[in-house]
DNA sequence: CCTAAAGCATACTACCAAGTATGTCGCAGG
DNA sequence: CCTGCGACATACTTGGTAGTATGCTTTAGG
C-alpha cells in the first residue's frame, strides 16, 4: 500500500526505463525523442506519459533507478557478516558487477552529471533531485563506513576517506 | 591568396567560433541555439549562416580550430633545437598551456568525441571530419616522434608508444 | 450486469529552433 | 554615377518534438 512508485509495477515502468536508459546512453538525452523510446518497446507516447510526467522526470527516474539497482546488489553484501577487509572486497566486486550488468543506466548517469544542476524548472522535479542526492549519499555511505572500518582495523593505510571513496566513481 | 578559410578573415569567424565554443562548453551542443550564439556577440543568425553552412559545421569548425590553435603553440616548440628529453618537456608545457588558454574549445572537443561517429549526414561534412582526423593524427605524431626519440635515447623507459601517448589526452 | 478506473493508443496542439529567402548598406572598381 | 559583391539584418518557412485531449479496451468489484 505504498503511495506511489516502488510498488505494484507489473513491469511496464521497468520496461520503459530500460529502453530509455538504452536510448539515452546511445544517442544522448537531447537527441532522443519520446517516440524513439516508445518505438523501441513497440508502444506509443501514451504509454510513457502515462507512467512519467515529463521527459525530464524520465531522466531522473533512470538516474534514481541506477542507484537503486546498484544498491540492491551491494547492500546485502554490506550487511553480510564479514571482516572489514573481505567485506570491502565483496562490495567492490558487487559494485563492479552492477556497473557492468546495468551499463546503459550508468552511462546515462555519467554523461548527465551536469544536467541536474541546471534547469530543473518544476518544483516536483526539485524534490526528485533531492531524493536522488540523498540516495546517492546513502549509497556512498556504505563504502564510507566499510573503508573507515578497514582503516581503524589497520587493513588500509590511513588516508582521507573521501579521497579513497571518490577514486571509485 | 588561399582559396578559402585560413586567410582574409578580419576576425568575424574567430569571434563567432569563440562565442560558439563558449556556449557549447557551457550549455552543451544540443541545448545551444544559433540565436544564443548570435546574441552572445550582439549579432543575428544571418551573420553566422553567412560564415558557416550549418550548426554541425560550426561544431566541426570549433573542433578543427581547437587542434589548430594547439598545434600553433606546440609545433614551434617541436621544431626548436633541443635534446629529446627537454623537447618533450617543453612540448608538454606548451600543450597544457594551450589547453588552459583555450579551455572552452577543448571542453567542446571532449564532450563531443562521439558526435563525429554518428550522423555526419552531408558529404561535405564527411570531408571536414576526415580533415580533422588527419590534423589530429598529425598533432599526435609530434608527440609520437619525440617520445620515440626519448626512448631510443634511453631517457624514457621503453613502453608501447601509443600507451604513453594516450596517457596525455 | 454495470460501472469505473487502469492502461494504453490515436489524434491534435503549441512551440521552438534550423534553415532559407530576401532586403539593406557600404565599398571597390570601372 | 552605376553596378556588383561582400557582409550582414529581417522576415518567413518548415520539420520535429514535448506535451495534451480524448477515445478505446480490459479488468476489478459491487
Amino acid at each position: 500500500m505504498a503511495l506511489d512508485s516502488p510498488a505494484k509495477a507489473p513491469n511496464s515502468r521497468r520496461t520503459i526505463l530500460d529502453a530509455a536508459a538504452a536510448c539515452f546512453a546511445r544517442q544522448g538525452f537531447a537527441q532522443t525523442s519520446i517516440d524513439d523510446i516508445a518505438r523501441a518497446i513497440g508502444a506509443t507516447k501514451g504509454k510513457i506519459y502515462h507512467h512519467f510526467r515529463s521527459k525530464g522526470e524520465l531522466l531522473s527516474a533512470v538516474r534514481k533507478s541506477s542507484i537503486l539497482l546498484t544498491s540492491a546488489q551491494v547492500e546485502p553484501v554490506f550487511l553480510a557478516n564479514q571482516a572489514p577487509r573481505a567485506r570491502f572486497h565483496s562490495m567492490a566486486m558487487a559494485h563492479v558487477r552492477a556497473m557492468i550488468e546495468q551499463l546503459p543506466y550508468h552511462r546515462v548517469v555519467i554523461e548527465n552529471l551536469r544536467k541536474g544542476d541546471i534547469g530543473p524548472s518544476t518544483p516536483h522535479e526539485r524534490a526528485l533531485m533531492q531524493e536522488i542526492r540523498t540516495l546517492q549519499r546513502g549509497y556512498e555511505d556504505l563504502f564510507r563506513t566499510v573503508i573507515t572500518q578497514c582503516m581503524q582495523n589497520g587493513a588500509f593505510h590511513s588516508q582521507p576517506v573521501s579521497v579513497a571513496l571518490h577514486s571509485m566513481l
